[in-house]
DNA sequence: TATTGTTATACTCTATAACTATA
DNA sequence: TATAGTTATAGAGTATAACAATA
């Protein structure tokens, strides 16, 4: 925030709050998350359930222990996802021929259609979060997005939440 | 995400995970408040101090209840974060002369100086998350985030993660 | 002996509800 | 009776470690 003023000398009002883009990425990133929650909550599902199924349909037949490694998650709380979608009917177990340890993880055909509809709660859920921008604005934005997340080495597509880090205030 | 592609008619390679501006702002504003924590643990403080310090600073003298009033959560929470805040010597709880009932909260003398070396690292923290992009371009962000975070109603440096909402993920 | 998946356990964060003191 | 702060408790989420089956 190179822009930032100090409180100490501002005799008119007090301290500012930080209005910085890296703020305003955390601050619109976990209301854009939190917008999220809920609509994909009339699904049943939650915002992790929906990394998990893209991720599989994404590259189906792999294991739980491969899955794990691509999201950055132990594989002991892939399990107990795995166990929340499964039960749901949305997540095939197989076991592999090749390596009777293995689990290969595919997803069901309800899985398949309930997917398609996040698609769709999801491009509503764009249009919402951006309605405050046109077109062209949108595209820029979306262009600077990326540039930043491609130089901070983020994974196309993978949500770093499924991290281990503390706190959740950030700036 | 109006441009989203459909897994099943990509016969050469498997869905492709979103990429629209909305997944990217929950992507990068979970990896910003990410690296922010990281930063702020250097001074045995999380991103929840941080919010409470600057808010407190803003506006010294108020109740925990007008504080967990403005931060959008339940004022037992509020006690167990002023404790933390109160055993480091940062912020005074007073007992107001008028109602008796009532904690007035103020930075202290110590507190100040932590939050003027947040200021220095939210700085650090700004550089760091943007350093992808040229002055022109990192401005053109800060409006866009601006104009995207003011329709969507959030108030100015109040970070959302402190209401309560379910799962973590987002889009 | 090493690896996959699982279970058991503990720890952190946060909300709800009951309680104390003041009004 | 109502309100500010506090304490006690419970629930969700997630990690670590021990375990069984398979290699």
């Amino acid at each position: 925030m190179s822009s930032e003023r100090q409180a100490a000398e501002e005799p008119g009002g007090p301290a500012p709050t930080p209005r910085g883009a890296a703020f305003l990425l955390t601050q619109l990133g976990t209301h854009a998350a939190d917008r999220f929650a809920v609509r994909v909550a009339e699904l049943g599902l939650t915002p992790p359930d929906i990394g998990l199924l893209r991720t599989i349909a994404t590259r189906p037949g792999r294991s739980q222990r491969a899955l794990a490694a691509d999201l950055g998650v132990v594989p002991s709380r892939v399990v107990a996802l795995i166990d929340r979608l499964d039960g749901k009917g949305l997540v095939e177990r197989r076991r592999s021929t090749e390596d009777r340890r293995n689990h290969e993880l595919y997803l069901s055909a309800e899985g398949g259609r309930v997917l398609g509809e996040v698609r769709g709660i999801a491009a509503a859920h764009e249009d919402d979060i951006l309605s405050a921008l046109d077109d062209g604005q949108r595209a820029e934005l979306t262009e600077l997005l990326g540039l930043v997340a491609a130089q901070q080495g983020l994974a196309p597509g993978i949500h770093p939440g499924y991290r281990n880090l503390p706190g959740g205030q950030g700036s």
